[in-house]
Formats: C-alpha cells, sequence, structure tokens
DNA sequence: CTAAAACCTGACTATATGGTCAACTATTTT
DNA sequence: AAAATAGTTGACCATATAGTCAGGTTTTAG
C-alpha cells in the first residue's frame, strides 16, 4: 500500500457508520466513474495480490481482501465476477511482468553482455516486485493450475529458444556451458530467489526489511560469480 | 505413495462396504497396535504432505487427506487432534531432514572439498524429497508463519557460523568470496530449485518426471560452475 | 476367558466463506 | 431536470469443512 490521503466526503446524508473515505489522485467532491472504477480495481488488485501471497488461493477470503482494500466485499465481487476470476487477473499482471522482463539474444550476441544484462534485469524485476515474484512460486510449486498454460507454450518456447542460442555459443567456443537449459534455471533461480525467500534472507541480513543497496550488492556479487561460472 | 500390498482381512463381520483393507508390513491377520499405529500414522503424514503441497494449508481437506490416505476422516483426527498440529508435525520432518545436512565447515576445511560436499548433500536431499521442499518453499514465501521460530533461530545461528568460516576463507585468501552470505543464499537457491520447480524444470526438460540421471545432471553443472564461481 | 485399552467410523454440528440481491446513492447522458 | 446508467452495500443464503462423539470392533493384559 503505497497511496492515497484521507478527506472527507461532502456527502451529509452518508449513513454508513464511516464517513471519511480513502481518497486517490481525483480530489474533487466528484469523481468520474472513469477514475473510481481504475482506482478501484486498483485497490482490489494490490489488496488481492498481499492476501493470496500471505495465505495462498484457498487461504485467502474475499472478506480480508476487502478489509485490505477498504471496501465492502460485495463491491469486490462488483469488480471482478468471483475470487478464481480475482485471480487469475492478478497472475495475468505477473505474465506482463515476465513478458518485460525478455532480453533479445541471438547467436551474433556478445554472452558476456547479454547474461550481464539479463540477470540484472530479472534482480531489478526482483526487488521491484516481490509478492508477484511469490505468487508466481507459489503457483508452480503446487503444480502450476492455473499458469500450466503459460508455462508449456510462451515460456516454453522461450527458454527453449535461448538455450538453443547459448548451445551454438558453446560450440563456437564462445561460453563454458554445455547445457544451457541448467544455466537458465540457475539465473532464475538465484536472482527471483531475493524475492521470494525476502523472509528468510532479510532476517539472515539483521534487517527488517530490503533497504535500497541490497539489490546492488546482490547484483555485485551474482553478476561475477555468474559470469565466472560460464568461463566469461 | 510407495507402500504395500493388497490383501483381505479376515473379518466376517465387516459392515463397509469395502472388505479389502490395503495393507503394510505386517502381515498376519491380527497387527499388533503398534505396527497399526506406526503404519497409520506413515500413511496419514505422507497424505497429508502431498495434499498441503498441492493444495496449500488451508486449501488441503481433512477429507483430501483421508481419502488420499485411504481412511476415514474421524481416523486422521484420532492420531492427529487437529489439522493444525498435523501441519506441525509435517513440518518437523522438514526440519528434520534440514539438519541431517548439515555439513561441518571449520577455519581448516579445505573450500573446495566443503563446498562441493555441501552442494551434493543439498542436491541429494532435494531429489529425495522434493515435497519436503516445496513445502518448506511454500512457507517461507508466505511469511514463515510456523517455521518463525525454526529460522531465527536454528537456522540462522548454523548460517551465520558458516558465514563466518568462509569470511575467514577470504582473508585467508582461500576462497574469492567477499559477501558469504549471498554464497550460502545462491547455493541453497540454485539446489533446493529443482525440487521446489520441479514441475517448470520437468517441463522444459521435456519429459514428465525426473529420471535416474538428472540428479547427476544437475550436480555435473553445478558443482563445477559454483567452483568457478568462488574461483577454486 | 474376560476386562480393559486401543482402534475405528458413520453421523452429526457449528462455523466460515463464496456468492447473490434488492434497495440505495452518485454520476452521466439526453 | 429527468431518465438512464454506474457504483455501493447490508443482509442474506447455500455449501464446504473442521471437528465431535457415541457406539462399535479388535487387540492386549491378567
Amino acid at each position: 500500500m503505497t497511496v492515497m490521503t484521507l478527506i472527507s466526503l461532502d456527502n451529509q446524508k452518508n449513513n454508513s457508520g464511516t464517513v471519511d473515505v480513502l481518497e486517490a489522485p481525483n480530489l474533487t467532491v466528484h469523481r468520474s466513474q472513469q477514475d473510481i472504477r481504475a482506482y478501484n480495481q486498483q485497490l482490489i488488485l494490490m489488496a488481492a495480490e498481499e492476501e493470496f501471497v500471505l495465505q495462498s488461493y484457498r487461504g485467502a477470503t474475499m472478506q480480508a481482501i476487502a478489509d485490505r482494500a477498504g471496501l465492502p466485499k460485495a463491491n469486490i465481487h462488483y469488480y471482478f465476477k468471483n475470487k478464481k476470476n480475482l485471480y487469475k487477473v492478478v497472475l495475468r499482471s505477473i505474465i506482463e511482468e515476465w513478458n518485460n522482463g525478455l532480453i533479445t539474444m541471438t547467436v551474433d550476441s556478445d554472452p558476456k553482455t547479454v547474461i550481464e544484462k539479463f540477470v540484472r534485469t530479472k534482480l531489478k524485476q526482483a526487488f521491484a516486485h516481490p509478492n508477484r515474484h511469490k505468487l508466481f512460486a507459489v503457483e508452480v510449486i503446487g503444480g502450476a493450475p492455473y499458469l500450466h498454460d503459460f508455462m508449456s507454450t510462451t515460456m516454453k518456447e522461450w527458454a527453449l529458444d535461448k538455450a538453443q542460442v547459448m548451445k551454438i555459443w558453446h560450440q563456437q567456443g564462445k561460453i563454458g556451458i554445455a547445457d544451457p537449459l541448467q544455466l537458465l534455471i540457475l539465473i532464475w533461480a538465484t536472482t527471483q530467489r531475493y524475492a521470494e525467500f525476502e523472509t528468510e534472507i532479510v532476517g539472515l541480513m539483521q534487517k527488517d526489511a530490503y533497504d535500497q543497496q541490497d539489490e546492488a550488492r546482490a547484483a555485485d556479487f551474482l553478476v561475477p560469480f555468474i559470469l565466472r561460472g560460464c568461463g566469461l
């Protein structure tokens, strides 16, 4: 939750217990319906993401999501037909982000440059959206019931394509990795870990949350380590 | 599920629908109560582990666990007072296994030997008990509500102690890693990944399940990669 | 062989939760 | 300004599920 100021609406007839309402960008008394829609949906999605991560699909209740969003439960159903649908929409944002992390990698690319960029991009995403990575992880661990389609098409094609490129790099003697799939797995594992295991890592670092430099620290360790591992 | 033969009990008065009962080690008509206890508890724990991984705590129902174990639901409650308790017992087996993976590492140890052994031990565990690793991961991702104590005491002490040893190695010029905590995180991430993301990895490998050689393949990739990363 | 203890289980209950809806208020359109 | 459309919400319902329990059967101890 990052938003908003507390203001009270000019609404004498408000018969509910609460008069004060959490407000967002648009601060006029009359909010356009477009703004309301966009704002409330955003509010709900953020709350849902948090609850789904914390409690997992079944454990997250519509009531808890509503409470976190500061809206009545029925309102959640108004915007997102049902729980399953809400969950799917949340998952969609994960896939979108995944697509943003795609790097271009061809046989002619410089391995060192590409791998470094890949690691840094993934790290940046991990620190920027830990919850999404957690949710993705829980989903995969549980057998990926909702992501199966994405994983067995888009993602798989991308991974196998990149593995093919790296295999050729290896044949050309540009890289010391014979089994590129294992390298992909390693890079995903090491970068995403900082998001997924935030609780554990932060605890080991003797603090309550990542600070501004932790992403850089991770990068400073990971990038040279992985390049060395690749013989670069 | 790995167990058992199908036999029928000498029990004329059996008034339930099923007469055949899944049987284990003890194959006499009269089973000692000790055997019954041990066997049923084992049966339930295996079923619970599976369900908790697949459905997460809230999603796993006592009925589903009972069905998977082939026992009536009330029987689950007979052996494990309630769901929370059953879950805790399952988690305990995870901690036990974690303790088994502890390697000894002192300032006088040979870094190369120790690190290789550590990686291989963790990999072996990951492939031997993927479900336990998945459960552990889901727990940590969700904020480790039940493992918090373990993580902030036993585990933390162990990790910080080992990090201290590696720091001294670094000062002695024996290892090219200045921030050992990051190395620990990396080793955990890369080894456990094969268990946690089984679904994804198996899919990328174009098969339905790991085969006998996959653990070796992972080790053949990871061990030299990590040693190279450490400058060893 | 009998009494006690352990094990088994169908039937039941209380509660939590996803989802609905009708009546309302606020905004937009004409 | 009034009709139409969109947003809001308390109250309600059906169902799923954790947990209970009484009365049974089987095993063990004496």
